[in-house]
DNA sequence: GAGGCTAGTGTCAGCCGCTGACAATTGACA
DNA sequence: TGTCAATTGTCAGCGGCTGACACTAGCCTC
C-alpha cells in the first residue's frame, strides 16, 4: 500500500473514530459534521468524500456486524433447526467483531455509540430499517437451507421476525440497562430466546412467571 | 366551531392532500416542502406551523391507525388469549380507519401513499420505529391482561414481536403486490397468522409447503 | 531528478428541511 | 367600530448535503 493509499485510510479512520467520540460524549444530533472534520483537520467536503452521510459513521461497526452475521448462518450445519442456527450465528459474531475491529474502534466506544443510537430518534429509525433488510436475507438463507421458496412459504420469514424481535427486545433492554458488556448481552439473548417456548404456550396466567 | 377555526382546518386539510396527492404521484424525495405549500397558496412558513415536518403528513393515516389498534386491543374480552386478541383489534382497526378517514384522505390515495412509504428508505425506517413505539404499547395491555409485569417477564414483547413481526412481512408483500385493497391485505394477514404454528413447529422439511 | 499526470483536497455557491424573530393582516368580541 | 389576539408572511440563518472548479501533493515516466 503507498503511501497515498495509507494517508487516505488513517482520514477515513480519524474522522470515524472523531465522528464516534463525539456521539458517544455530545450526542448525535449535538454534533455537526463541521465539528467531525474540524476535529481532524479537514474540510467538511472531505468528510462527505468518505461518508455518504453523517449517519453512516454511527452505523459503521454495526454493517460489520451484520455481514458476520450472514456469513455465520451461512456456514452453519444444515441439519440445525432454523432457530437453533439464527442464534449460534448471532452468538458467534459478536466475538467475531470483537476481534475484528478492536484496533479501528474500541469494543467500549461501539457501546456507548450503540446506546446512543437506541436513544436518538432518527438513528433508532435507521437502526430498524438496516434490521429488516438483514432479516430479509437471512430468511432467504434460511429458505434455501430447508429448501423452501420464500415467497411461496412464510414461514422462513415468520420465524426470522420473531429471531429478530426477540434480539431487538434484548437490544432494548440491554442498551437501556447498566451491564454493558458482551457476556451481558449474550446472556440476555439467551435467557430470552429460551422464553419463546414458553411463551407461546398459551395460558400465562396458570403458570405465572418462570 | 367559527370561522377562525373552520379556515385554520381547511387549509390543513388542504395541505395534508396536496402533500400525499404530490408524494403518491412525484414520490417523497422528490416533493419539497415549498412545492406542498405553493399547491395551497401558502408560505412555506405555514406548512410548517401545522406540520412539524414533511415526515409527519405522510404519517397521517398510519398515525390515527395506531391510536385505533390500541383502543381496539384495550376493549377485547380478557379471556382471549393474547395472539387471538391482537389479531382481530387489528382487523377491526382497519375498518374503523376506513370509516373515520375517507371523507380527508381518500382510501385509495392512502394505499397508493402507503407504497410510497415501503419503497423510500426514509420514510421506512421511520415507518418501522413508529411500529416499535407502537408493539411496546401493546406489550404493556397485554401484561396487564394476563396480570403481568413488562419488565419482569419476557413474553409479553415476545409474542408481540412475532405478532408485528407478522404484521411487518404482510404489509411488505402486500404493498409489493398489485392487490391494493383493504380486503386483500386482511385475507393476507389472516393466512400469516395461521402460519404462525406451523412455523414453529419445526421439521418443515418432512411435511413441505402448506 | 524534472516534469507531466491524476487522485485527493479546499473553496465557493447553492438546494432543501427547518426554526426564531418581527411585522402585517385578519377574525373575534366588547 | 375599535381593540385585542390569533394567523400569516417575510427575512435571516443553521445544518446536511452536492456540484463545479481550482489547487496541491503523491506517482510515474523519461
Amino acid at each position: 500500500m503507498n503511501l497515498r493509499e495509507r494517508k487516505k485510510r488513517r482520514t477515513r479512520d480519524a474522522l470515524l473514530r472523531a465522528a464516534l467520540e463525539l456521539f458517544a460524549t455530545r450526542g448525535y444530533e449535538e454534533t455537526t459534521v463541521d465539528d467531525i472534520a474540524a476535529a481532524v483537520d479537514v474540510s467538511q467536503r472531505t468528510f462527505f468524500r468518505y461518508f455518504a452521510g453523517k449517519e453512516e459513521t454511527a452505523f459503521f461497526v454495526p454493517r460489520l456486524a451484520e455481514t458476520l452475521v450472514v456469513e455465520a448462518l451461512r456456514a452453519r450445519p444444515p441439519h440445525e433447526a432454523p432457530l437453533e442456527a439464527l442464534r449460534r450465528s448471532v452468538l458467534e459474531s459478536w466475538d467475531a467483531i470483537n476481534e475484528a475491529v478492536v484496533e479501528l474502534v474500541p469494543i467500549e466506544l461501539h457501546m456507548r455509540v450503540y446506546r446512543v443510537i437506541e436513544s436518538t430518534p432518527a438513528l433508532l429509525a435507521a437502526h430498524l430499517r438496516r434490521s429488516a433488510e438483514l432479516e430479509e436475507q437471512l430468511a432467504c438463507i434460511i429458505a434455501e437451507r430447508e429448501g423452501l421458496d420464500v415467497d411461496r412459504d412464510p414461514r422462513p420469514r415468520i420465524i426470522v421476525a420473531l429471531f429478530g424481535g426477540v434480539i431487538r427486545v434484548t437490544e432494548r433492554l440491554w442498551s437501556a440497562g447498566d451491564d454493558v458488556t458482551l457476556d451481558g448481552m449474550r446472556e440476555l439473548t439467551t435467557t430470552y430466546l429460551d422464553q419463546v417456548g414458553p411463551a407461546l404456550a398459551g395460558n400465562w396466567r396458570a403458570e405465572q412467571s418462570p
